[in-house]
DNA sequence: ACCCTCTTGATACAATCGTTCTAAACAACA
DNA sequence: TGTTGTTTAGAACGATTGTATCAAGAGGGT
């Protein structure tokens, strides 16, 4: 059933003010934002809204209005700086975690999936590019110790002190860290040496200015 | 500066109650999470997190904290359909444009840049690979009747009633639609009947299950 | 000891805000 | 006209919550 033509004013009003101010309205200011003259009118539209599953709200809790059926979710996500060759880089659960990230990506809980742990990298290089991972690319990496065979991972290899994004594949007793780029060899290391930081999970892309 | 531990528990605390609830704390939400004796207590920490840039509020406005110096911006984005060859797709702006959406994405300002009537696609198919874009990725748009030579563009075919994703290209009294993938030909249409719908502006993808 | 800054504590005020109640206007329909 | 369901109004209650105030402890440096 569509939604009649007020619900919908007070809808696009609850996206724009979530999306300006980063908090929801009350319920005052959507008399305010859509032209209504009490806050019981408000009050019955949402009932309507939230019934049809358009938002979701906690009783008595201020400002607790979330948007659309279930997908609201934004999930905070360090972006813990960039991965190619040479810099170290401080992983969760390790002493310099609680470091202050560069900054905090916004992500669709869609991507994160309930996952714990999870950072984001910024992508240096073409290394990746055969897995559709470009320079600049930013991925989302959820921290992990181990992979299977095959999975993109990021690792880092304690002699080199170099952390580095590859598919990584067990062998007799070494890793074979292989790029996802033609033009570019497979190299090996002692399993001792190659330590897993955190699988792939996403990858974001910016185009354009 | 570093954080003071007791500072840094209040900004984890922030941050998870955000994930999970999907609004901000109270400052008594704060005293109960952190094991705060008194709300004066986490008042004090407040402002100075906020002095040095860690959080923001509004004054007066309940539960407004937000997190991250300038970076917190999520924002709402509608997933309005898949994008291949066959489907027609109301966009931002045409008369159908107030339909429900899918479902609504919550996406980094970083990526949307300001930008207005954005919105996503769930891409079908490999022949944008070349482009880095998959079969499953979400390409966000921004509505746009022209772009650049050579942009990747949302294409409405009038009269097979399509909407393609290729590279657009004009040339003398034509239009050369060039898909991203070497195994596939470019194709020709009058100008007047395509019809550039929006450009990409950035692709999200999700790997694993 | 003394001073200084940072931090903790308890309490209280007043604004904000979700909710409820009652009543009426309005539309569709038999 | 009467009935029913939806929407609009106005006002008020009381819980929630940001903030202010005043007091005191904790630690460091001189």
């Amino acid at each position: 059933m569509a939604v009649s033509h007020k619900r919908q004013c007070i809808l696009d009003f609850i996206r724009d003010f979530l999306d300006e101010r980063g908090y929801a309205p009350t319920v005052r200011d959507i008399v305010r934002g859509c032209d209504i003259s009490t806050s019981s009118v408000v009050q019955y539209h949402l009932d309507v809204l939230e019934k049809e599953g358009y938002i979701r709200r906690d009783p008595q809790v201020f400002r607790s209005i979330r948007l659309g059926a279930g997908t609201s979710g934004a999930c905070s996500v360090p972006l813990m700086g960039t991965i190619a060759a040479g810099e170290p880089l401080p992983v969760p659960g390790s002493d310099a975690w609680q470091s202050v990230p560069e900054s905090v990506l916004s992500v669709a809980e869609s991507i994160v999936r309930g996952r714990k742990d999870v950072y984001a990298l910024k992508v240096k290089g073409t290394s990746m590019i055969d897995a559709l991972i470009d320079d600049g690319d930013i991925v989302l990496m959820e921290q992990a110790s181990t992979v299977a065979d095959g999975e993109m991972a990021a690792v880092w290899l304690k002699s080199q002190q170099e952390m580095t994004l590859k598919r990584v594949y067990r062998e007799a007793n070494r890793i074979r860290l292989q790029p996802a780029n033609r033009q570019m060899k497979s190299f090996y290391e002692r399993t001792g040496n190659a330590e897993v930081q955190g699988r792939v999970i996403g990858v974001i892309r910016n185009i354009g200015s």
